[in-house]
DNA sequence: TTGTATGCGTTATCAT
DNA sequence: ATGATAACGCATACAA
């Protein structure tokens, strides 16, 4: 006798369509089957409203369609977006989406790689900052902005491209002599290439450039002692700056004000993301925006498939520049 | 013989540790057991880097530890505040999150709520929109912002509270004639019980008011349309404004600036929800700041409770005013 | 084409 | 305390 609560099993709609077990299974996967016998079982199916549980299914099958992803949180609006197009991007796929807030701890994130072991999921998409993660080489893992081993796929923006991007601009709208900005990332991940592509530009465009990279854990006021020591006279010794996130910018921006600085008219400033404005209105300033549907869509790619003979280990989408009214175009 | 891709098993461990199968088990599960066998299988373990497979459990325990989170979205900053501590308060207590995106679609709300009855969750917690939304009796659900039934708990901020809260706020700081400001929330859900909260402030506090309701799908350039009707001689007919929510204020904020009214000098402006900008700086405007991690809290709390005798049907978590530099305190 | 029997990995019951 | 065995619900190979 079953317990009241259970719901009901294949077994219990063979009994009630008066079928054999193996022939509802077929029903429910689509198997060839009698048209007759399709019948009764469909109808059973309704009649008691019977669902297949995945548990059983993962069990014999070794796979759940759901992927875990990793990512620091979804407060931070670009982190928001990502996963909302992963998610988005794994659905259509009929992919389930486990999600991890690490708060950028490495135990949180060790713990929820070690789950995969358990089977919890077939694959896991991970946006992740601890220096010594441990991943399987046989465990499906496609990393966002990072780069983990030869075997695990990253999926980036061309950061190096998007930072000479923004230089080449500021150039080409009038700047000489120009700051690049930076807080933490000091790990050896990929929005790292931003200041090297920056710095490249700058060469490229024949602009001198200064840079302020304040470590992991610093607070941002040093970027407005930053801005006072290039400040006298009324006039800052820049006439653009580059920020290597638009939350930076933004922070920028407000110091400027502070300043007394005209933006765009003393000084331009691009940012780097495409975040917007409560995330419906505008940009926060000009930035170099980042393909984020682009980047959902090709880590499901990559999870998905598995079995790829050669996975390119860095995949860099290409961004695009967009006016935010931070810049004179 | 085994699959050479297999994990090793139960089974596995015994072997190697020269044991009983239900010794392992008991050893796995913290039962007594002899302090020598102990050893040996823990040994065992570690040797063949042994875990436990989750859907094997599962489909013993009929449990699985993991309660899907549906959301319209994880873009919107409230949403991704949202799903942010919701996840951190599961993860507390050992719950898994399985993320699911509506983008306020029907069909989505009901695909994974059926989904809940393949066993892939435990529980689910909804903020959902769906009116015909068909939840089981007996499925453990919790519901955000909205109430489904008698016996499906709706864990909300006390919205009425709030828009009194906020009417009382202009009043105290000088206003005489407000208008309050909404697009969307047709639904008969909670956040619509701001507007009663205001009106009743309103009256409260003696103050005259004017509603300005946008329906879903409808522009937001209506707003300024609306403002621009009440303005006439350089001069707007409310000296105070309530938004149903920051992202309203936002918007009207810049209408305001179009108009050349001045804020909070010539009107004062209250939002709601205490959104962050680019989630890390001050609040949007002043605001009603809904208390997202008590709300975060109480959810768990409830979808953890399953047995509860006397589920409360509408739990309203208190607001609390901040101001943001749109009025004058 | 349909039905039967076995196994997936774990837990729990019951002898030992 | 320990070990054998059944059962969870499903899928599938194999027999009818």
């Amino acid at each position: 006798m079953r317990k009241k609560n259970s719901n009901p099993t294949m077994k219990d709609v063979a009994l009630e369509a008066g079928v054999a077990l193996g022939t509802v299974s077929k029903v429910i996967n689509g198997l060839p089957v009698g048209e007759e016998y399709r019948q009764k079982v469909e109808s059973a199916i309704k009649k008691l409203n019977y669902q297949v549980n995945s548990y059983a299914q993962g069990l014999k099958a070794n796979r759940t369609n759901t992927i875990a992803l990793l990512v620091p949180n979804t407060i931070n609006p670009f982190f928001g977006n990502l996963v909302n197009c992963i998610t988005v991007a794994l659905s259509k796929r009929h992919y389930h989406t486990l999600l991890c807030c690490t708060d950028y701890r490495q135990d949180l994130e060790n713990k929820y790689i070690a789950m995969v072991k358990r089977k919890q999921v077939d694959g896991i998409i991970g946006l992740t900052y601890n220096p010594n993660l441990r991943v399987d080489e046989n465990t499906p893992f496609v990393s966002i902005d990072r780069c983990l081993g030869p075997t695990i796929p990253c999926i980036s923006s061309d950061n190096f491209a998007g930072g000479q991007i923004a230089a080449e601009k500021l150039a080409s709208l009038g700047c000489r002599h120009v700051a690049f900005m930076r807080i933490g990332s000091s790990l050896t991940n990929e929005p790292n290439k931003r200041k090297s592509g920056f710095e490249n530009g700058c060469m490229i465009s024949g602009m001198t450039y200064e840079n302020c990279l304040l470590e992991d854990g610093t607070s941002m006021e040093d970027f407005y002692r930053f801005l006072q020591e290039h400040y006298s006279g009324g006039k800052l010794a820049f006439d653009g700056i580059f920020c290597a996130t638009d939350t930076t910018a933004y922070y920028i921006l407000q110091c400027l004000r502070l300043l007394n600085v005209k933006v765009p008219e003393e000084v331009q400033v691009i940012g780097f993301d495409g975040v917007r404005i409560l995330s419906e209105f505008g940009f926060v300033c000009s930035t170099i925006v980042q393909p984020v549907e682009d980047i959902a869509e090709m880590c499901v790619e990559m999870i998905h498939q598995e079995n790829m003979s050669t996975k390119p280990p860095l995949i860099c989408l290409p961004v695009h520049y967009e006016p935010g009214g931070t810049t004179r175009d």
